[in-house]
DNA sequence: TTTAAATATGAACATATTAACATATTTACA
DNA sequence: TGTAAATATGTTAATATGTTCATATTTAAA
């Protein structure tokens, strides 16, 4: 119970309900969010320490980079389907996402 | 999406996510609530308010009493459900639900 | 028509959260 | 080995939130 109250909090923004929808189409480096979002590169670091610590995501390193993912415990609960089915990234965002799917990381960072 | 922060935000709290679980089981009054949760009349009340604000629940006037429920805006979204499966009420609390279940309104707020 | 029960509201306080900025750390590569 | 890119962290100020207490409102019933 605290536990999800945690995880709800963590959830309850605007920025990092964004993520999160970001994350569910596919693992994202930081520096692709913070193009998807256009917003700063701390702003974005913040959320993703507060996702984190909830458990929600989880990273790995690759080069110069930490590739953030979905956490394989959020994958198991219910309510991680349930967002990406009740709510849409905006369409603005949503359009920067699939421009930037087509794109390599290594080209797209740099 | 603005919108569903907002219902993320009212969730995001023990007590309030606790009346939440509570009312997944059937609609109670204020009072109801207040002896499942022992907690005081006020704080059940804002709680209330709050998740009443995000069109999470919904009330109906009976004789003297407000009785709550979850509304159906929000029986529509797929967190519900996926909620009151990820979660469950502490043991204690389950316990005194199942005990008021069996006592009418009448006999209970007095 | 007053009283008591059920409930809501408002103010005050302590605490938590957020955004923005500056700075630090880590890593690849010239 | 020094530099730039990618990212994290710390700090501060503004704002928001949760709790408690006191008070107000509504309704039923005596």
């Amino acid at each position: 119970m605290k536990k999800y109250v945690k995880i709800l909090s963590a959830l309850a923004d605007d920025t990092r309900l964004s993520i999160i929808l970001i994350l569910a189409s596919g693992e994202r480096c930081v520096c692709e969010i913070e193009d998807i979002l256009k917003i700063e590169q701390s702003r974005v670091s913040h959320a993703l320490t507060i996702l984190k610590n909830a458990d929600i995501i989880d990273f790995k390193k690759e080069g110069k980079w930490r590739i953030y993912f979905i956490s394989t415990s959020f994958k198991k609960l219910k309510i991680f389907p349930a967002i990406t089915k009740d709510i849409q990234l905006n369409k603005t965002i949503k359009k920067r996402l699939e421009v930037l799917s087509k794109i390599s990381r290594k080209e797209m960072c740099k």
